[in-house]
DNA sequence: TATTGTGAATTAATTCACAGCC
DNA sequence: GGCTGTGAATTAATTCACAATA
């Protein structure tokens, strides 16, 4: 898909941004779309929208503008998101079982399709009073088996710190493509695994900088 | 407390993960750590640590490293988490309400003292069997009154997508500081109004680029 | 001796500015 | 005429390499 060159990791979060843009327009039933308007909607500079666009191609009519409904086909396809990815989710906790429930994810191209707990009897009893069984929650003793037999690619850590590490080792053995781990300490995989550390707070701690200076 | 230079948004990221690094090292009764020590732990450049202290100071002692609960202390400092954050969440949907019980992420600088939404009967109903009551549910009618009241200064949008800009709105009217968009559409305000945009999704997205590429 | 702190070198990302094209 | 695509220019971030020093 990518013509030779790296790729900066900015351009590809950027992509996934612009791509909720052009779901919005397509939505408003917008049929064309200018680098200026997607710039403006997604705060960044318009050369700089072009230029993530032709890493990949010319997706483009000049004078024109995108088609939207293309458009976003084609990130789509850039992304590998034209397709639906199978995802655990290892630790039922308020933040798993937020995920468990969070339909807006679900939505486009992720399925979770296991979740899993140390202790699957009493997370059960604690979340299916709120929730129709959405999914079955296993004990982590049968992860690796699980995910084979459900083709399972990306495995979402939201166990509390000390386990994080723990898991991480589990999914690694079982033959995950992917982690992303949502728990509060960072994790290591190898090269192999494919890794995000998304840490909440730091969002929070980079916004207070720019509030007390 | 920052010398006189522009400091990148990166290094401010990196120093609240410097800082998840160094409470680890401080539970483990560490004393003293190297800037090689805290790079392999971050996966980054030993050099880049180094750099990213010294647009603050000089925090080590040559030949030694830095001393872990004094770095820790002078993080927090520059980052202006050294008191605590009145926050509130406005949507209480799955995703809010998990916040609402996210235990590590109040722990340590950051206080929910207020929660919103539209219709907050039904929601009590709703997540009042799984907490102990964590904080009253208000109408976001009354949310410029209470900003104001409980001196909340940064708000957590987690309603849903048609609803976001309008959330942030009422948000800016009230004159918070801050704004953290959990909600998977992009907001704007105004300069004024310091803003953090957290798509979960986009964190999915690049991962899988890396896996299907 | 070991490790910080930092100027210089390097690499990367962004933006400009305009040629190319519909 | 208007907007894309892109080489060149600029700006920013990272890494190197070593002097300074506890």
């Amino acid at each position: 898909m990518a013509k030779y060159q790296k790729i900066p990791e900015a351009t590809i979060r950027r992509l996934s941004s612009y791509l909720k843009c052009l779901a919005e327009l397509e939505g408003k039933d917008e049929k064309v779309v200018s680098s200026t308007q997607i710039a403006e909607i997604c705060n960044v500079n318009a050369a700089q929208v072009r230029k993530d666009f032709a890493y990949f191609g010319e997706f483009g009519i000049r004078g024109m503008g995108y088609n939207v409904k293309q458009l976003k086909f084609n990130i789509k396809e850039i992304l590998g998101i034209n397709r639906i990815w199978h995802i655990a989710v290892v630790g039922i906790g308020n933040l798993g079982s937020a995920l468990l429930v969070y339909k807006d994810f679900l939505k486009q191209n992720y399925q979770i399709v296991a979740a899993f707990d140390k202790d699957p009897v009493t997370v059960i009893g604690r979340i299916s009073e709120r929730m129709g069984k959405p999914v079955e929650i296993l004990h982590v003793d049968r992860l690796k088996e699980v995910v084979k037999a459900r083709n399972i690619e990306i495995g979402i850590i939201t166990v509390p710190p000390q386990e994080a590490q723990k898991v991480a080792n589990l999914l690694i053995d079982a033959n995950i493509k992917g982690i992303l781990n949502l728990s509060p300490v960072p994790v290591k995989t190898p090269p192999s695994v494919k890794l995000r550390n998304i840490f909440f707070t730091s969002a929070l701690d980079s916004l207070v900088y720019y509030l007390s200076n």
